[in-house]
DNA sequence: TCTGGGGTCCTAGGACCC
DNA sequence: TCTGGGGTCCTAGGACCC
């Protein structure tokens, strides 16, 4: 889709085609998306909030409605596998489509390509771009070059030619820092990357991406589209973090903070039925560096209360005096089905506890509403 | 009022086991 | 003529993706 949530938040207000329009928001937050008039200003997603503001005082900020979003990537995911049941979905707004069985029934990729972008307009008010290849690596950046509202096709003759010009940043796997480095050692397309001894790229990035990006660069990509629907594979860990509203030294508001984090992630745990071991907590600073730290248990758990304590014994291990605290997270590893897990009889504890409370709060939230029952530390910490 | 929140994967060192 | 090799697990950090 073509600035996804930004085309979704304006379908229904005509009124703001022409207007520079940003989704996102908050206090402190980041740009989501911005649809194309404001990108002329130079707002770009994933930008502070205030850099986009100071880019294009006039546009119109509005906040994500992850709910609409979802609902309309489900139907444009329907519309997919009316075309070919091979459908890998990447996220909210983007897909591979393998459509080789699908040519003698709906004609030509190209034909098909024109096809859904037209459904998916009519359907949904919003569109798409395509990208074709023998490839998907190929197929994804043939899409980036479709946008927004295009088909561009790659023939696998036309591989190397299309690839070898483009910059090493475009490369699935390549970000800000590998692009730097690699910049640094004069390969900036993929073209250099491409005529780079292996051994030199896997001293510089590493034997595993090297190898990734050198394939990458000739246009070898094994990958095979593989039907899958997101959320298809079970997580291997959960987590939750944010931002404090102002940078605190407070302990109390961190540790409070934990609980609330600790109480989500372990909620979450506790309805995809799923426990884990390791419990990582984790620190951004006023200055943005960011530290971790983990303690891995004796066995998985998904009792709230265990894994806030977890969480506050790595917190208080920090030994940390008057730190300005920007941010802080918890994160669950290793989940597994919660029914391997066998709770260990302690001697001593009592028959009924934590976990029981949980389930408690759990029947309880399931029948009133998430604001129904919760620690008495985080009453009052929101309107509700 | 610079820089969200949800994830995955890789690397590297050290402990520990056989 | 000091101390191998192979493996797993844990921890911490970092890069990347959407």
């Amino acid at each position: 889709m073509d600035a996804f949530y930004a085309s979704v938040a304006v379908r229904d207000r005509p009124d703001l085609q022409d207007v520079p329009v940003v989704v996102g928001g908050g206090h402190r937050g980041v740009v989501l998306s911005a649809n194309y008039r404001a990108r002329t200003y130079g707002v770009r997603s994933a930008m502070p909030m205030t850099r986009a503001r100071r880019l294009c005082p006039n546009a119109v900020v509005l906040s994500p409605s992850f709910e609409t979003f979802d609902v309309v990537s489900r139907s444009v995911m329907e519309t997919f596998r009316q075309v070919t049941p091979l459908v890998e979905v990447v996220s909210l707004d983007e897909a591979f489509l393998d459509v080789s069985g699908s040519v003698r029934r709906l004609g030509s990729p190209y034909a098909i390509a024109s096809l859904l972008r037209a459904r998916i307009y009519d359907e949904q008010g919003i569109t798409c771009s395509v990208g074709m290849a023998a490839t998907v690596a190929v197929a994804k950046l043939a899409s980036r070059r479709a946008k927004p509202d295009g088909i561009v096709v790659v023939p696998p003759a036309a591989v190397t030619t299309f690839l070898h010009p483009l910059d090493v940043g475009e490369l699935w796997g390549v970000g800000e820092k590998t692009s730097d480095l690699l910049h640094r050692l004069g390969l900036r397309t993929v073209g250099d990357i491409a005529h780079t001894p292996l051994t030199t790229l896997q001293r510089a990035v590493g034997v595993h991406l090297a190898t990734s990006l050198h394939q990458l660069a000739w246009g070898e990509d094994r990958r095979v589209v593989t039907a899958r629907r997101g959320g298809d594979e079970p997580d291997k860990s959960m987590g939750a973090d944010e931002t404090f509203g102002r940078d605190t030294d407070d302990r109390e508001v961190v540790l409070r903070e934990l609980l609330r984090l600790s109480a989500k992630v372990a909620t979450r745990m506790r309805a995809a039925q799923v426990a884990g071991r390791t419990v990582t907590v984790k620190v951004r600073f006023a200055d943005f560096t960011t530290l971790t730290r983990s303690k891995t248990l004796g066995e998985a758990t998904d009792v709230t209360r265990e894994i806030y304590r977890t969480a506050t014994d790595l917190f208080t291990g920090l030994g940390l005096q008057r730190a300005r605290i920007r941010l802080v997270g918890v994160r669950v590893e290793g989940l597994v089905p919660r029914s391997t897990v066998q709770r260990q009889l302690v001697l001593g504890e009592r028959e009924r506890g934590w976990p029981e409370a949980d389930g408690a709060v759990d029947r309880a939230t399931r029948r009133f509403g998430a604001a129904a029952l919760r620690p008495a530390t985080l009453l009052g910490s929101d309107r509700a």
